[in-house]
DNA sequence: CATGAATGAGCCTTCATTCAT
DNA sequence: AATGAATGAAGGCTCATTCAT
């Protein structure tokens, strides 16, 4: 599809996201001029590659985002339809409040970049997928509806920002608690039974 | 306390209150200038009332928190200490998606009003007390604690905006639903039997 | 003259003129606002009793020149009128370099109040009467005006605010120092005859 | 050293720098905005070659800087220390009370370029160097250091602007009386004899 | 007379984006 | 392709001065 890259234009290609990871590692807010910068390329050519800030950023979160949807297609496989619905949400919060450029792209209405947005399209497909098994197991509420998934885990992930933890551990920990408490609340089975 | 200013100056600062309102309405960020513009006033008057954009957003949700914190106080005579915290979470969370002040100002991490950091104080002790008293009738799971309701009530309310409905009635509704959910994850006994 | 003023408008008067000092004591550029902020006053009323920033300065510096005069009219008394030039331009300098607001005001090529035109004119005087009077005996180099007294005592406060010692004291005695040479350099006859 | 600019840019670093010149010779206090629009330049293009004002300023000085360090290092080689010494005091104060970018560099306490630094190091050392032969040649006072040097040439400049000459000739003049006077209180042996 | 709210010109600075080299 | 200089809109903030109360 894409042409590939000259080998050179493939090397300042990694090093704008490696630059741009470690801004978003820092919680700098991404600035192509300052990613410029850093990486010790001219503006220009961070434009050429990433036409806006969010193309960026969404470059970032792809490998993450690629991940999740990984995870989410094997537990597709599980044949407990709740506990793999479950655990795919677990890895998705704790992926957004370990990655911080997960939350921007996940919440945002739109994307910039088109691989983005089929990226996003397959998450939303596949969680769709494992709520459709684990309420086909009895083991949701029915007022509960796919499109209600990502706002729910973004949510979360907001809470837990708002929680205000200073480390990736704590906010993983409180982003269990918050997840169990809602589990708790979409599952109509009992725990255990 | 304040001296209480004089009849012009109260005037103009209903007028920025009222413009900073209507813009928050409609979503815009609040900058200074850009209040001072539309309200027809120089910006050093716009200064004088409010140091910072934080300031003026306070003052704007602050009737909105007093309004929380009265309702908070009515719920605490209520004998059922598990619907009295029900209702107060249900109107803290719709007040946070039909006042888009709201949001902001409670989730931050410090104020700039020393008013409002006083109901911020206000809302979170009135919280306090009636998740005890939930919590007291064994109405309540043991691993919440008071910190957290205020991150789930922003989670929630961020949530509903990532849903991305278009009227605020439909987003009044979301929010019951997510809210709802949780409460049944939070709640240890059966709704009413 | 100037109609006396009334108790009170005399009390702000003062407690205007001290905050001044103090300010300019300590650095701090003068700002009416500032003042009147400072002194518990309006901004009007600072207006109304000093209509700019220089008018108040000149009056923060007016004992200073006073006192300068006074010691000048003094200085003519003295039979040796070497001495006596040199006594005042020492007293000059020691002013200057511990009083802030005495440089400005000397320096000025215009004066906000006329009082202050009239004392620097007065000043002046003094400066040209001491310098004929040494000049007569023979102890001054004939190239020296009156007109470069008030330039010379500016130029050595100058240098001395560059040399940029930190304490009053030090500022003195760098003072004494440039004085001294200058002195050597505009006297025609040996020190001690 | 530094990457030698590219032709366009080497062009509006011209431009700035000349529209400075004439800013400071006129008297206007530099401003980066007003020297934007007066070069028809961009804010942002004058901000990317000088960050502040000073360093705008500075740049203007560097060449009289330059000069000032060319004529002392020259005026080493003259046999006759106390010479040497006059005439670069001479230079000194001539180029004080003819460019006016150079008093406020000289006499600021620390300077915004390294260059700037650097140079004032230079003409630092140098006035040193002829301090130490003129009084190695037993021609100067002991009380002089030569940390008395700068300031005292800028004592001398600033009794100039006070002095209020309106043509450059008429201050080069009066810095000439002001700092014959002034070298007739350094000189320990007479004129020439 | 005193007050202090209001004014708004004016300065500073940043940053997303374009385009000549 | 890469470069990085240039752009200039946009926003922030201060402060001397006026004038209604």
């Amino acid at each position: 599809m894409t042409t590939p890259l000259r080998k050179d234009a493939a090397r300042n290609w990694e090093r704008i996201v490696a630059v741009a990871r470690a801004l978003v590692d820092e919680g700098t807010p991404l600035q192509l001029n300052d990613v410029a910068r850093r990486s010790g390329l001219g503006v220009g050519t961070v434009y050429r590659h990433f036409a806006t800030p969010e193309a960026l950023l969404e470059t970032v979160a792809t490998p993450g985002l690629e991940a999740l949807i990984a995870h989410g297609e094997r537990a597709l496989a599980d044949a407990d339809g709740w506990r793999a619905l479950e655990e795919f949400l677990t890895r998705t919060v704790e992926a957004q409040v370990t990655d911080a450029s997960l939350a921007p792209v996940t919440a945002a209405p739109a994307n910039a970049l088109p691989r983005t947005a089929e990226l996003t399209r397959s998450l939303w497909s596949t969680g769709t997928a494992l709520l459709d098994r684990a309420r086909a197991a009895g083991a949701v509420r029915p007022e509960l509806t796919p499109a209600d998934l990502v706002p729910l885990m973004c949510g979360i992930a907001h809470a837990v920002h708002v929680h205000g933890d200073a480390t990736p551990a704590a906010r993983v920990d409180t982003a269990h608690r918050y997840l169990t408490t809602l589990l708790e609340g979409l599952r109509t089975t009992p725990p255990t039974a």
